[in-house]
DNA sequence: GTCTATAACGTGATAGAC
DNA sequence: GTCTATCACGTTATAGAC
């Protein structure tokens, strides 16, 4: 999005067709339980290609996996660092632009959290990305807010978890509000937009709790 | 639990050796990731003993799956359906019983949550368990509150929702929070535990946002 | 670049001795 | 009940024709 030279093209590579696919299978699946075939099927393509291209199925993976990561990533990187926004600003476009990304594609939680879980070959700490949040704007905002007392919770952590707590974790657990709740597609995804709205309303209130 | 007529033994039996060793194994690399060899490794058993007391790799992980699941859901009816006490106390219960559960089994959530996500077999629907959730004295209370204007957010889904996500979301992102905030496990079981004082805060809190 | 055919390997499951 | 040895199969990966 903020590399590319062009738009994205509506005929792919053979290449990209391939990437396309497995994104959408590993997403789905896991890395496990993915064959190479469901991903040369998904494309449309001949198994030996996928091969041919990426070398072998890891390989593949690891590229799907530092995309999907990355762009996570940077899109919170870039909320959390804009020095233009209040701390109540920022919480609210993370809330509203993560509901709407995962919306899109839902698998992207639970794919990089239950892939993460072992942390094999130590991938995550192979992404630079990811440190700086700490140091980020935002977490600045919070010691300010802290220090003028208009927060309770001295630690900006447990803030920034709760955060993405109320943000994700519904879209994690969607097949068990779907089964509990008894809540269709439709409701589903009506549910999570009326919370675009709630999750920055319960926030503040929960920033000024003790 | 319920069921059985003898306490937890020491000596152990060669088909719950298997079925700890399974549980375990299962727990932390999921179905498809898990070989079988893994298993009876962790048993410090033969391979062909695996077969010989429960059949197949998908028999085992059902009975393991099934166990895990029902565990979790009943503590949870338990806790919701109690009548005694109030909504406020079934939050703290809930919270604190979870938070010291999950640090127990930190591998459950993630496990059982991305087993479910393709709900192979429709493994889910088959939980009589749960269904029953919805018309919970909790909601119940829930309900009432709502009447007498003590909550300010109508729906009760949402607001189990924001519970559960307040108390499980950080044991699934753990990863994540070891790496970004700089976390060993001694301080991520300490940050859990202050959580179990601050959810009940923060749910309050949230219960009056408007 | 793309395909078919097949090699090489890993894994679930079983046969059969003890 | 428990083991070793092995089968049967599915899956990743490659060789080689086109």
């Amino acid at each position: 999005m903020t590399k590319g030279k062009k738009a994205k093209p509506i005929d792919t590579t053979t290449e990209e067709k391939i990437k396309e696919a497995a994104r959408v299978v590993f997403l789905k699946k896991g890395y496990a339980a993915t064959r190479t075939r469901d991903i040369a099927e998904e494309a449309g393509i001949n198994l030996a290609l996928l091969n041919y291209y990426f070398r072998s199925k890891e390989k593949l993976f690891n590229i799907i996996m530092l995309e999907t990561v990355n762009g996570f990533i940077q899109t919170m990187t870039t909320i959390l660092n804009d020095e233009k926004s209040t701390l109540e600003k920022k919480v609210e476009l993370i809330a509203s632009n993560y509901i709407d990304f995962v919306l899109r594609e839902p698998n992207i939680p639970i794919f990089m959290l239950s892939e993460m879980r072992n942390n094999a070959d130590g991938l995550l700490e192979r992404m630079p990305v990811i440190q700086p949040i700490l140091k980020s704007t935002f977490f600045i905002q919070h010691q300010d807010y802290v220090a003028k007392g208009k927060i309770t919770e001295p630690n900006p952590f447990q803030f920034f978890l709760n955060l993405l707590a109320l943000t994700i974790f519904p879209f994690i657990s969607s097949p068990l509000v779907k089964l509990i709740g008894g809540v269709n597609d439709t409701q589903f995804t009506k549910m999570m937009q009326e919370r675009k709205k709630l999750i920055p309303v319960w926030i503040k209130a929960m920033m000024k709790a003790k």
